[in-house]
Order: structure tokens, then C-alpha cells, then sequence
DNA sequence: CCTACCGATCGGTAGG
DNA sequence: CCTACCGATCGGTAGG
């Protein structure tokens, strides 16, 4: 079912709000005013409440990166290869889709039951797969043994600035970023 | 100056709320409950602000931070071993003072000016001084040439996840903790 | 540290 | 998409 064009326009200033302001400091008033009505009563006849809102917006986002491991796990290549190309898929996402990413990475703690925990275990089951990966290269001999949750969440986090970051660009060409990122963490999880 | 006892009470309880519920969705109500008050009207003889509280947390972090820096620095030893050092020094921060680590990490931004002005700069500040020392790294040689301020940001946050995580200790200790992330981090530096 | 109370703002509804 | 309005909650003050 396609997205009426306002609903669309709300979407996407939504994103942007909870991303500049956080979504408790980002008031209806001021998405209103920026969708371009006067008051936070008319986004109404658009959309069912605020925390609708965060939740299509964190649910789009997971759905990416499921989608993204779904298609790497499926693939005939080697761990080494399987982590570049997941490290490959977080930059892409973190660069793309800059705002959905902050609040994928730090609101989603504002959804409220049941989705809370939906949202919980889509992600668990994410790190696991990841998880399971990393395990496989150092099961033959291809990654650095050790703790594969410490492991895990390292990488994970160290991806975690890009999205804070890269809408500055501070002179640094994406590929180059990429380049960078790959080299250091893979040196770092070689053998 | 000494902190009164119920002051040091108050600063404890709101640094575990603000960390468990965010600082905007802690109410001083909810303070005043856990502090052992009816009403949080209560709290205002003992303080001035809610902000002052977010205040003192996130500047009493950074002053670990720069402390750490200037020792680390000032000592005659070679770039890794600082960046080891300095690696240490988060994990330190992170798993000994739990929620005064995520309140630095994530919260500083609701502090009004001039203070957030102020914790900028602090952070700007401490970010040159590691990047210096990465930089320095790399023009003898002991480590991998790459873009400054993509392997300082890559390294800062890639630690950003033990104060969330440490607090459920799921099954290893500290000290292995500490040796699987340094021995990761320092094999990706190096050339 | 309490009671009583303030103005402001919040998300959301009614009704057109 | 507008006006008018709701109850709830917020941080904070007055006064004792």
C-alpha cells in the first residue's frame, strides 16, 4: 500500500526532527509547523499518534539490515569476505539513510511495549547471526580468537559515529572512509 | 567543598535515573521518590536545576578524561604503548562508573548554553590531543597509515558499548575484557 | 522537607 | 486542515 504523499512529507520531517532534537525533545507543534500546518492537531488526520512514527521508522531501518545479513549469509564466500561486506552494508546505510540511522541507533528505547521487545529481538537476532560469522573465521583459523561477543560489539559500535558524523564530511571522499574503515578493522581481526 | 550528604545522594540517584530512563524522560518526581522526598519540590532546597545535575555529571566526566590525557602524554613512552594506555583508560571509566559514562556519552546534549558550548570544546579538545598522538603513531612508523580522524573515531567509539553492556557481565571478566579489545584494537593499528 | 500552587507545554480528541 | 479545547505532567517558586 503506497504512502499518500503528506504521509510521506510527515515521514521523512519526522526523521529528520528526532534526529536533530531527539524524540522526546522533538515536539508534534514543530513537525507541524515544518510539514507546513499551523497546528499539531491537523498531523492527526494523517497518522495514529507520535509513536507511530518511530516505530516505522525503526522497523524500516531493521528490516535493512536483516535484508542485508539474509543476502551475505546466503552467499559462497569466505568469513573474511562475509564481514567485509557486512561492514561494507553499515557504512552504506549509515551514509544513505543518515537520519533513520541516528534513531534506529539511539531512540528505538522510546518505543513502548510490544514493540519495544519486537524491535529487542529483531536486533538479538541480528548479533547473533553476525555473531555466528565471526565464530565460523576463527573456527578456520581466518580471524584472531577470542571473546566473540567483545568481538562483535566492537565492531559493531565503532560503526556507530558515521552517522553523527558524515553529514560534516569533513573532506573525506566515501570510498576512501570505506577503504579506511575495512583496513583497520579486518587488519585488526586477522590472525 | 564538600558535598552535603543528601546532595551526594541526590547526585547518585539522578546520574542511575538519567541513565536508566534518559535525562528528558527522568522526572525530578521520580528523583524525589528515590532519594527518599514526598515531592520534588522537595529537592530544590538541596539544589538549583534539573540541568545543574546534568552538569556536574558530564563535567566531572570529562575532567577524568583530560586528567587521564595529561598523564598519559606527558609519560616518555612510545605511541602504542599510549594508545594502549589510553584505551585502558576508557574501559576504566566505562565499567567503574557505569551511568556517569552513559550520561557523557549520550545525554550531554541537553544541556543548554553556555555549558554545551563549553563540553565541545572539552571533547574537541581531548579528540586532538588523541588524534595527535595516532598521528604521530603513524609518522614512525608503528602504525598503519590512514585517515586521522576516521581511526580516532573508529577506536573512541568502538568502546562506546561496554558502559551500556558491562553492567550485565554476561560471563567474562574485566581483565580478559580489556585484553580481547586492546589486543583487537592494536593489531588493527598496526602496520 | 512539607503543602499549595504556578505557567507552560505536552500529545491527542471533537467537531466541523 | 482548521479552531477550540482536554487532562496530564512538567520544572520550579512561595512560604512556612
Amino acid at each position: 500500500m503506497a504512502l499518500t504523499r503528506t504521509k510521506k512529507k510527515i515521514l521523512d520531517e519526522a526523521s529528520k526532527l528526532f534526529q536533530e532534537k531527539g524524540y522526546l525533545a522533538a515536539s508534534m507543534q514543530e513537525l507541524a509547523v515544518r510539514v507546513g500546518m499551523k497546528k499539531a492537531s491537523s498531523l492527526y488526520t494523517h497518522i495514529g499518534s507520535k509513536e507511530e512514527l518511530l516505530q516505522k521508522i525503526c522497523f524500516d531501518s531493521a528490516r535493512g539490515y536483516l535484508e542485508g545479513m539474509k543476502a551475505i549469509e546466503d552467499a559462497d564466500i569466505s568469513p573474511t569476505q562475509k564481514v567485509e561486506r557486512l561492514i561494507s552494508l553499515h557504512i552504506q546505510i549509515a551514509t544513505t539513510d543518515v537520519s533513520s540511522m541516528t534513531i534506529f541507533s539511539d531512540e528505538w528505547r522510546h518505543l513502548s511495549e510490544p514493540y519495544l521487545q519486537e524491535f529487542r529481538t529483531m536486533r538479538r537476532d541480528y548479533e547473533r547471526r553476525f555473531g555466528r560469522i565471526l565464530q565460523n573465521g576463527m573456527e578456520v583459523g581466518e580471524f584472531l580468537e577470542m571473546n566473540v561477543t567483545v568481538c562483535l560489539s566492537t565492531i559493531f559500535t565503532s560503526l556507530r559515529w558515521l552517522h553523527r558524523w558524515y553529514p560534516e564530511k569533513r573532506g573525506i571522499s566515501m570510498k576512501a572512509l570505506e577503504a579506511d574503515i575495512l583496513r583497520f578493522l579486518m587488519n585488526g581481526l586477522k590472525r
